[in-house]
DNA sequence: CTAGCTGCTGTTTTT
DNA sequence: CAGCAGCTAG
C-alpha cells in the first residue's frame, strides 16, 4: 500500500511538492504531523533525497520522537543519518561535532534555567552586585533576550546607565561561561548561529547536505531560530515548514509569529497551502474553538471544518470551592474508566503547574492512577541534580555551579569560610574554583598524614578518584559508583523522606542503562556528557513507570500537538485562565486565548470545563469569577453540569444569554454574586476617581475588591460601601 | 561548622 | 503555602 493513500487533496499537494520552499498553514488536528512524516517517507522512497540529506525541527522532543516513530513505521530504513530534533538538540550536535571552531572545550556542559539563574548569583556576588538594585531573575531575563535576540553584549544597545549596568554583567556573565566552559540553552542557538555565520566552509557543507528542511510548529520560533534556518538555507536546498498562528503560546519566550507572515518572502516560498479539515474533534469542540478565537484580531485566517458529526455536548462544571472542582473530576474519570474508557485517552488540563497537586491529591485518595508531565520533572529533581553536579565534575572539573553543589553536600565540613578563601583565590589567580580546590588541599598536606575523611582533601580526592573509575567502568556502573562513594546515597537513607530520593537515584543508573543502549557513542567519556546533555535537553522526558495506564495531568502548554477522547479543562477562572500576569502584557490576552484554544482542540469526543468560586491561592482563599472565555463559546454548545446550583443539568438560562448578547464582559455565573464586578474592569469612585478592579475577594455583605486608582493608588473597597460606578 | 529556626518574599507557560 | 536567605545556638 501506498504511503500515500488516504491523503485528502491538500494534504497530498504538501507532501508531494517539488523540492521548492513552501509553507504549510495547518489548524490543530488537520494532519499536520502526518503531512510531515509522509513528505520525509516521500523524498526518500522515490529516491530525491537520502536520510542524510534530511534536516527536520520539532519543537518538543516529544515531537522529535513521535516523527521518528512514524517514519520507521513507513519505511524500514535506518533513521540515525537524518538529523531530527528541536533546535537546542540539533545545536548541541553542531557544537558537539565542531567544538574547536565554536570556541567550546570538547566536553562542554549544558546548564539549565535553574543553573543559569545560581550561576548569575554568584557572579554577581562575586562583583558585589547590589541584588536588591539589579535582581539576579532580571539580568537572567536581559541576557536570553539579547541572545534570542542574536544580540552579544558588545552588539546591545543601552540607553541608561541602568542598561549600560546589566550589559556590563551580560559580559562578565559570557565570560564566566567560557571559562567554566558551561553553555546555557540560548547559547546553544546563538554560538551555532555565529559558527555557520562566520564559518563559510562549514556552512556551504551544510546547505550542500541538508536538501530538504523541514520544519514544524514555525509559529514558535523565535528570532534567532528563524536566522538559523536562514543560514542553512542555500539556492539549492529548501525549507518546508508547517504552522499555525493561532496555536503561537510561547511569545513569552521570544518566539514570534510574526515568522509566519515573512517566510514566504525571505524563503522564496511561492506555495502556501491551507490544511483546515480537520480529522479529530467532532463538530461542537470544533465550533465553540473557532467561536472563541475569532475573538482575536491578529490572525492569518482560517476556516477549519470537520465532516464528523456535532456529536456530545461541552460540559460546564461550576464548583464553590477547587476541592469539588477536583472532587467532580476525579468522578468523572471514575464514571468513565468504569464504562470501560481508557484512562490514559483522558486528560486533565489547567494553566499552571501548581494547580496539579489538589488534583493530585484528590486522584490518590480516590486511588485513580495518573501521570503529571512537567512541574518537578525528573532531571530536575535536587537529589538528581546532586549526582548529575558529580559526573559533571568528572567529565569537567572546572565546572564552579558543579563544584559549588557539591563540595559539601552531603555535608564533609567545608563551610563558607573555606568557600570564599577559595573563591578570593579564584578570583586573583583567575582559575577555577577547582584549581583553588586543588592548591588549598595540597598546602594543608604535603604528603603526610592519612587520607581525610572530611575536608577539601577528602572532596579532591573524590572526585579524582571518581574520574579514575570513569575510565574503568560503564556508565551506569559508573553512576552507581558515584552515588555510593559521594555519600549521597548514606545522606539519603538516614533522612526520614529519603526513600523517594534514594528510589529516584536509582532510577537515574536505570536510565543511563537505557540511554547506553540507544547511543551509538563508544567511550564511557563521550558517553557521559551525551548523558548530561540529554539531562539538561530532556529533563521532562523521562519518567519512571511509563507505559501503565493511567490518567494525564499537564499544563494547556505541554499539551500541544497531543490529542485524547477526553479532555478537562480545570480552573477556567479570570485571573488563572487567562492569568493575570499576562494581561499586562501587550498582547498577552490573545495568546492566553491561543492557548485555551490549543486546550479545546485536543478534545476528540468529550470535553469537560470547569471553574471554582473560591481558590487556595498564595496561601489565602481568594474568589473569583468565570473565564471570559466561557463567555466567549456558544451558548448552544454547553451543557450545563451543576447539581448545586438548582439549574441541574439544563443548558444554560436565558439571561445569561442577554448578558452575553449585551456585552463582551465575562458572564456573571454566579447567583450570589451581588453584580458584574470583574477583575480588570475598569471602575469610578466618586472620591478616588477612575480605575480598574485588580482583584477581590469574599461575597455577599463581605465581597471586597482591590482596585488601582489611576491617582490614589491601590485600594481594597468594600462593594457594601464603597459608590462604585462601572466606567 | 552544622542544623535548625525565623521571617521574608514571590508566585505562568518551557527548551 | 512554599522555598530560601540569614541568623543563632550548639
Amino acid at each position: 500500500m501506498s504511503i500515500l493513500s488516504g491523503l485528502n487533496p491538500q494534504q497530498l499537494e504538501a507532501v508531494t511538492l517539488p523540492k521548492q520552499s513552501a509553507l504549510v498553514l495547518a489548524g490543530a488536528g488537520s494532519g499536520k504531523t502526518r503531512v510531515l512524516t509522509t513528505r520525509i517517507a516521500w523524498l526518500i522512497q522515490t529516491g530525491q533525497s537520502g536520510p542524510m540529506g534530511i534536516l527536520a525541527v520539532t519543537f518538543t522532543n516529544k515531537a522529535a520522537k513521535e516523527m521518528l516513530a512514524r517514519i520507521s513505521a513507513m519505511l524500514p530504513i535506518n533513521t540515525r543519518g537524518m538529523w531530527v530534533g528541536t533546535f537546542h538538540g540539533l545545536c548541541n550536535r553542531l557544537l558537539r561535532a565542531h567544538h574547536r571552531d565554536a570556541g567550546l572545550p570538547q566536553l562542554f556542559q549544558i546548564i539549565d534555567s535553574a543553573d543559569q539563574l545560581a550561576l548569575i548569583k554568584r557572579l554577581m556576588k562575586s562583583l558585589n552586585v547590589d541584588d536588591e538594585k539589579y535582581p539576579a531573575k532580571q539580568l537572567q531575563y536581559f541576557i536570553n533576550d539579547a541572545k534570542e535576540q542574536g544580540l552579544r553584549a558588545a552588539e546591545v544597545e543601552t540607553a541608561d546607565d541602568y542598561s549600560r549596568k546589566l550589559n556590563e554583567l551580560y559580559q562578565a556573565y559570557d565570560e564566566q561561561c567560557q571559562r567554566e566552559g558551561v553553555v546555557d540553552f540560548a547559547e546553544l542557538l546563538l554560538r551555532s548561529y555565529e559558527l555557520l555565520s562566520r564559518n563559510e566552509f562549514l556552512r556551504e557543507h551544510y546547505r550542500a547536505r541538508f536538501q530538504h528542511i523541514l520544519v514544524d510548529e514555525l509559529q514558535d520560533t523565535s528570532r534567532l531560530q528563524y536566522l538559523w534556518l536562514r543560514l542553512l538555507t542555500g539556492p539549492k536546498n529548501s525549507v518546508f515548514a508547517v504552522g499555525d498562528d493561532d496555536q503561537s503560546i510561547y511569545a513569552f519566550r521570544g518566539a514570534s509569529a510574526g515568522n509566519m507572515l515573512s517566510f514566504a518572502q525571505d524563503f522564496g516560498a511561492a506555495t502556501v497551502i491551507k490544511l483546515e479539515q480537520n480529522y479529530r474533534s467532532h463538530a461542537n469542540i470544533l465550533d465553540a474553538a473557532n467561536a472563541l478565537i475569532r475573538h482575536n484580531q491578529a490572525r492569518l485566517g482560517k476556516n477549519l471544518w470537520t465532516a464528523e458529526g456535532h456529536g456530545e455536548p461541552l460540559r460546564l462544571y461550576e464548583a464553590a470551592i477547587d476541592l469539588e472542582e477536583a472532587g467532580h473530576i476525579v468522578e468523572e474519570v471514575k464514571a468513565l474508566a468504569a464504562g470501560g474508557s481508557k484512562l490514559s485517552d483522558m486528560a486533565v488540563l489547567y494553566r499552571s503547574n501548581a494547580q496539579s497537586r489538589l488534583l493530585e491529591h484528590a486522584l490518590f485518595s480516590a486511588a485513580v492512577p495518573y501521570r503529571v508531565y512537567g512541574g518537578l520533572r525528573f532531571f530536575e529533581r535536587q537529589e538528581i541534580k546532586h549526582a548529575l553536579a558529580y559526573l559533571r565534575l568528572v567529565a569537567n572539573p572546572e565546572d564552579d555551579g558543579a563544584l559549588l553543589r557539591v563540595i559539601n553536600f552531603p555535608a564533609r565540613g567545608i563551610g563558607s569560610r573555606s568557600l570564599e578563601q577559595m573563591q578570593e583565590q579564584a578570583l586573583e589567580q583567575h582559575c577555577s574554583l577547582w584549581q583553588a580546590a586543588l592548591r588549598k588541599a595540597r598546602a594543608k598536606a604535603p604528603g603526610s598524614g592519612p587520607p581525610q575523611k572530611r575536608g577539601i582533601e577528602s572532596f579532591v580526592a573524590l572526585v579524582e578518584s571518581l574520574r579514575l573509575t570513569c575510565t574503568a567502568l560503564a556508565l551506569p556502573e559508573v553512576i552507581e559508583h558515584v552515588i555510593e562513594q559521594s555519600g549521597l546515597k548514606q545522606h539519603y537513607q538516614g533522612q526520614k523522606d529519603g526513600a523517594d530520593r534514594l528510589e529516584n537515584l536509582a532510577e537515574l543508573s536505570n536510565a543511563a542503562a537505557g540511554f547506553v543502549i540507544e547511543s551509538a557513542e563508544s567511550s564511557v567519556q563521550n558517553m557521559l556528557v551525551e548523558f548530561l546533555a540529554h539531562a539538561a535537553l530532556e529533563a521532562g522526558e523521562h519518567q519512571a513507570g511509563e507505559g501503565a495506564d493511567a490518567l494525564q495531568l499537564m499544563t494547556a502548554h505541554s499539551a500541544k500537538g497531543l490529542e485524547f477522547h477526553t479532555v478537562f479543562i480545570s480552573g477556567l477562572e479570570e485571573g488563572l485562565f487567562p492569568h493575570e500576569q499576562s494581561l499586562i502584557e501587550p498582547g498577552g490576552l490573545e495568546e492566553e486565548r491561543r492557548l485555551m484554544y490549543v486546550a479545546l482542540t485536543r478534545a476528540r469526543r468529550r470535553l469537560y470545563l470547569s471553574f471554582s468560586q473560591n481558590r487556595m491561592l498564595h496561601g489565602q482563599t481568594r474568589y473569583s469569577i468565570a473565564s471570559r472565555f466561557l463567555g466567549e463559546i456558544p451558548i448552544e454548545l454547553i451543557k450545563r453540569v451543576n447539581p448545586k446550583s438548582g439549574v441541574g443539568n439544563s443548558v444554560l438560562s436565558i439571561e445569561d444569554k442577554t448578558a452575553r448578547g449585551l456585552s463582551p464582559q465575562p458572564l456573571n455565573f454566579s447567583a450570589e454574586l451581588p453584580s458584574s464586578w470583574h477583575v480588570g474592569q475598569n471602575v469610578l469612585h466618586p472620591k478616588f476617581g477612575a480605575g480598574v478592579i485588580v482583584n477581590a475577594e469574599g461575597r455577599g455583605s463581605d465581597a471586597r475588591v482591590q482596585v488601582n486608582f489611576h491617582k490614589a493608588g491601590v485600594k481594597w473597597l468594600a462593594l457594601e460601601y464603597a459608590k462604585l460606578i462601572p466606567a
